[in-house]
DNA sequence: GACCTGCTGCGGCATG
């Protein structure tokens, strides 16, 4: 250890403390931050594959010049996106810290306000905080922003990948870029970060406008041996009788025995389980389904055959809907040693949270990216010696006169294949920085004029839209628009010495504690059993008393539903089917549909995948020579034709834009454009896509002139319509490359 | 036919 020159770099008490904790070396990452982060003066990436000392890799070096003012007089602030996180790290730190005389200070929702005070009393050491804390900081002692983070050494950003590309990472820049205004200088930032592949995307998030200038330091992972195998599983075709529209039509009392849905009958997702539960039984595993709905399903049908067999239950689910106290359980089942445990959830368990290793990742149906799956897939394989095992499952509709071109070119296989494919290629979506997110730059005007009980136009706009700033490109004249448009809500308004104040509704809003996040979220029901709180239901779908359903893998009979309390009461009952949850469509990378044509163009065995998915893939092979899609772009389906661009989600959705102003109907549909053919043969769509592409480029708001629906943030629909367009379209559609594509594949030089 | 995250100040009351 006395020859790491990382080591001799720390201060005395923490190379004390490393020497008690028995560590003989520094990991590669501790190494080599260490130089980069005692100084001070740099804004540090530390990137690596596992959280197992990213931290320590930040916060040695920094409490070692912490511990330079004695006593300790200033301040390092650790930004996480989640509350568990903040907690597991107070722990590890908190012992730490504790001999070095450092008080760390966890603050977020949960915390009590007596530790918040008493913090703020002495802003020293340690804080652990959330960007709604930081937030609502902001809002409700903007006058003692400036001293509380006077002596700020560094800000420390936890999972600085989990907030790359939303409304929440533009806040955080947001509050770290107000906080130093406030205290009239830079403060070094240290993300810490999975790692991101192309890392130039992570550093200009980090510091923006300088991210050339951002140190990195990506730790080499030993590479781990990867054992994948994915099954295929045709649901059979069956003729079912129609079901009640209403769970009104049944008599609550008369149906007992029957199950309330045919959901639980269908034999596929039980074969599948049948196999999941001989594979994984005695181990520690992690299944992925890919929603709610699907985690209900699978716990259900895998708790039942360890009840069936008269086993100890081994499955446990996990997803955003379940109370903390059942997520809880599940998380213990995993840690413990005694007892195997499978955890069947969502990516709830793909971030942060430690669960120890698991021997088997089982994804079932195409991941959402391949990072994701990637992300998974790390948490297998994690000791020494052990390969990371994917088990993949692809379930396919049979083939009938009325399955559609997806059906036909089993879409469903072929993604899972491409994508396993770009991952042992080492490829995966790089973050999408591009999006504006000018929702949140009203939610940080409304803030900002609580922080200073005022503002002046020019000052906000050089706050927040200024040289370097988290809205620095936004013109002037959009701002003027901007703040017309929240005057005419009555968001803000101006009084005779043109300061910006809040409007009546803007008050209303900032004095509500849900301001303080800047995502948006849905309206939930409580689901309350005798005993405690199950989880919460959105209202997508209202349930009615004496209807059934699945939750948490048991079943239940709705009791009442109280809309006063929003709470649904239910109670154990046989029968039941999972619930619907709201949710948008996932969004597929040009990269992962050119790998799935470039599947369905091989004739080339797959090496990673059981004789029934090989025969879907021929199956799919086959139609797609059938149909002769090596060179055509257009299918008629009758009503509508097919355009087969094979590229990303929002360059399709571009595409049918582009459509939609020359009067076609288009919409995005998984690797195709549909247009409805209306009156139009043929051969006339076909005139009609060759004036699209030798015409000129529409601007946006001509091409979204007749679009509905485009808000999607918390804030969207304070927006002017044209920066709600140009808001939506950074984020959704790929103008650039749907020209290309049209000019290239339908042009006619 | 997708998933996840977060949240204040204060009034009113009981208790020591």
């Amino acid at each position: 250890m006395s020859e790491s020159s990382a080591f001799n770099l720390l201060d005395e008490r923490i190379q004390h403390y490393i020497w008690s904790e028995g560590w003989t070396e520094l990991r590669d990452a501790q190494e080599r931050a260490a130089p980069l982060i005692v100084t001070a003066d740099h804004d540090v990436i530390i990137a690596a594959a596992t959280a197992a000392g990213k931290t320590e890799a930040a916060f040695l070096p920094a409490l070692t010049r912490l511990l330079q003012h004695d006593p300790v007089d200033e301040l390092i602030v650790y930004i996480s996106p989640l509350k568990a996180l903040i907690n597991d790290q107070f722990g590890r730190l908190d012992r730490l810290c504790e001999q070095l005389d450092v008080p760390v200070w966890p603050w977020h929702g949960d915390i009590s306000s007596s530790t918040k005070t008493r913090f703020l009393k002495g802003p020293k050491g340690v804080l652990l905080i959330t960007p709604e804390a930081v937030e609502a900081m902001l809002c409700n002692r903007g006058t003692a922003v400036a001293a509380t983070f006077a002596r700020t050494l560094f800000f420390v950003i936890d999972e600085l990948h989990a907030f790359i590309g939303s409304e929440r990472g533009k806040q955080l820049q947001s509050l770290l870029h107000r906080i130093e205004r406030a205290v009239g200088r830079q403060i070094p930032r240290i993300g810490l970060s999975a790692t991101l592949g192309d890392m130039t995307f992570a550093a200009n998030f980090l510091r923006p406008g300088h991210g050339p200038a951002v140190h990195l330091v990506e730790s080499t992972s030993d590479a781990v041996h990867l054992k994948i195998l994915i099954k295929g599983y045709e649901e059979p075709a069956v003729v079912r009788a129609p079901q009640p529209l209403s769970a009104q039509d049944d008599e609550a009392e008369s149906d007992e025995d029957e199950p309330a849905n045919n959901e639980m009958d269908a034999s596929t997702p039980r074969y599948v389980a049948q196999h999941l539960f001989q594979m994984l039984r005695g181990s520690n595993n992690l299944v992925f389904p890919n929603s709610r709905r699907q985690v209900e399903v699978y716990t259900h049908l895998l708790t039942s055959m360890c009840h069936e067999q008269h086993v100890p239950n081994e499955f446990w689910p996990h997803h955003g809907s379940l109370s903390k106290e059942i997520r809880a359980d599940t998380e213990a089942a995993l840690k413990q040693q005694e007892q195997p445990a499978t955890a069947v959830c969502t990516n709830t368990l793909e971030l942060g949270i430690d669960i120890g290793a698991v021997k088997c990742v089982a994804q079932i149906g195409p991941p959402p990216s391949v990072a994701s799956l990637r992300q998974r897939l790390g948490r297998s394989g994690r000791r020494k010696g052990e390969p990371a095992i994917l088990r993949g499952y692809s379930i396919e509709d049979a083939i009938t006169d009325g399955s559609g071109i997806g059906d036909q070119l089993r879409l469903g296989t072929v993604q899972m294949v491409a994508m396993t494919q770009l991952l042992l290629e080492k490829w995966f979506e790089p973050p999408v920085t591009q999006g504006l997110h000018l929702s949140t730059l009203v939610q940080q005007l409304l803030s900002l004029i609580a922080q200073r009980g005022g503002v002046l136009a020019a000052d906000a706009y050089a706050m927040l839209c200024g040289r370097h700033a988290p809205f620095a490109g936004l013109a002037p004249k959009d701002f003027k628009l901007l703040l017309r448009q929240l005057s005419v809500n009555e968001l803000i308004l101006q009084d005779s010495s043109g300061l910006l104040l809040h409007g009546r509704v803007g008050e209303k809003f900032v004095n509500h504690y849900t301001f303080y996040a800047a995502f948006a979220t849905e309206e939930e029901y409580r689901l309350v059993t005798s005993s405690k709180t199950l989880g919460t239901l959105p209202v997508v779908q209202l349930l009615t008393a004496g209807q059934r359903i699945l939750f948490a893998g048991r079943t239940w009979l709705v009791m009442e539903v109280n809309e006063a309390e929003k709470t649904i009461f239910v109670k154990r009952a046989r029968g039941g089917a999972p619930p619907m949850f709201a949710g948008g469509v996932g969004r597929v990378h040009t990269r992962v549909r050119q790998a799935m044509r470039a599947q369905l163009e091989s004739d080339q065995p797959v090496p990673f995948v059981d004789l029934k998915a090989q025969g879907l893939l021929n199956e799919g092979r086959g139609n797609y020579r059938r149909l002769g899609l090596g060179t055509r772009v257009l299918l008629d389906q009758g009503q509508h034709v097919l355009l087969l661009t094979w590229m990303g989600d929002d360059v399709n959705e571009a595409i049918a834009c582009l459509l939609g102003q020359h009067g076609l109907a288009a919409a995005a549909d998984g690797p195709c454009v549909e247009i409805q053919k209306g009156k139009r043969s043929v051969a006339g769509i076909e005139a009609v896509l060759r004036q699209v592409a030798d015409a000129e480029v529409p601007t946006l708001d001509a091409m979204l002139a007749a679009a509905k629906n485009l808000e999607r943030e918390k804030w969207d629909w304070a927006l002017p319509q044209g920066l709600l367009r140009r808001s939506y379209a950074s984020l959704h559609l790929d103008l650039d490359a749907a020209v290309r594509w049209v000019r290239a594949e339908i042009g006619t030089e």
